[in-house]
DNA sequence: GACCGTACTGGACGATCGCCCAATTTTCAA
DNA sequence: TTGAAAATTGGGCGATCGTCCAGTACGGTC
């Protein structure tokens, strides 16, 4: 037995996905009522019987999918036996994504439209945080100096990277982590 | 004495110039043509007049600000006598941008047209690949380990960087370039 | 002074936009 | 069985969209 209120929060769901595939193909901006409702295969105006607006839909898709990835990647950081152990999970996005697929796409959307949106900008921000928290945590466990100013660049870089190797390919993702990875070790001593 | 031809230049100029401001203002895809118009100070039609498609003012003022970039930036790093001094410039903008000034939200706003146009995307990543060689010939100089790689993730890093701390402040720029040097370090050893 | 071509104007075109709402269907409690 | 509540439909509203184009203004050339 399926009841209303149950069929009714599925299509919320459903709309929610539709928006996450939408922003990342088309971008935030161009995507519409009426593309929401179809992608989601319902009518166009059950957008706002569920939602206050278009950009409600677009924010509670946003945060939504960064939730998932903050409790999908929090674990394994946490759980990780060595610092380097923790950020093979970050560097693991770096293969699992190009720059160009929905997931990346999606996230640099959101970034930018919550520079635009100041309830946006405190939902991703206090994820980010919290993302940033738990690495540095790690980090500091494992005598990685200045493990604050270590995560943000961490965590920023794997997200600049994204961007940067979509618009053009560079050395492929082993060299790149290789690179990383030097973050991790205490610095010997100033270079000319 | 100006002639017909000058003016009509300084008309096309402006409205790059329009187009560059209402993309970081209001996103790519939300800028009209007579969005673009009234900031020029141009009636409606000038757009398509000068223009073939919204879309192709948008791409031409992406790929005129990126090259300006570029213009300044290059010589600087093309000129410094050590990998310490070369990267300075490249830190600079960590301090010179906040991630949700105009420039900065035009370059994350390109990256993203870019995943939707072929021509943008190349355009953009000429010159990426430009800056990316200069960067990589100064650090191979200096000794640096992996030139290549390495300057991928310092452009990267700091684009990164500019847009993840506009969503969450984190530790303030001197700490952050400090462990970006490290980078330029060559790596000691493994830890675990 | 006559002519030509470029720069420019301003509105028309159909399509689409966000949002709203009266009407209808469906579900569940009384 | 009946009535209230919730979910859903589909179209209307005024506004704005990109693009186009007939017509005007005017410097540059004979």
């Amino acid at each position: 037995m399926v009841t209303t209120a149950e069929r009714g929060r599925e299509v919320r769901q459903r709309l929610l996905r539709a928006a996450a595939e939408l922003i990342a193909e088309r971008g935030w901006s161009a995507v519409s009522t009426r593309m929401l409702a179809e992608r989601a295969g319902v009518a166009p105006g059950l957008v706002h019987y569920h939602f206050s607006s278009v950009q409600a839909v677009l924010v509670e898709a946003a945060v939504g999918a960064a939730r998932d990835l903050a409790a999908q990647a929090g674990p394994a950081l946490a759980a990780a036996q060595s610092a380097e152990e923790g950020v093979a999970a970050l560097f693991g996005m770096l293969d699992a994504h190009t720059g160009t697929d929905p997931t990346s796409v999606l996230f640099v959307e959101a970034y930018l439209a919550a520079t635009r949106d100041e309830a946006l900008r405190a939902a991703l921000g206090a994820v980010i945080g919290e993302f940033r928290r738990l690495l540095a945590d790690l980090l500091d466990a494992h005598a990685v100096p200045d493990p604050a100013a270590t995560a943000l660049v961490l965590t920023a870089a794997v997200d600049g990277l994204l961007v940067h190797r979509a618009l053009r390919p560079g050395p492929d993702g082993a060299d790149v982590t290789a690179v990383l990875r030097r973050l991790l070790s205490a610095r010997p001593e100033d270079r000319g």
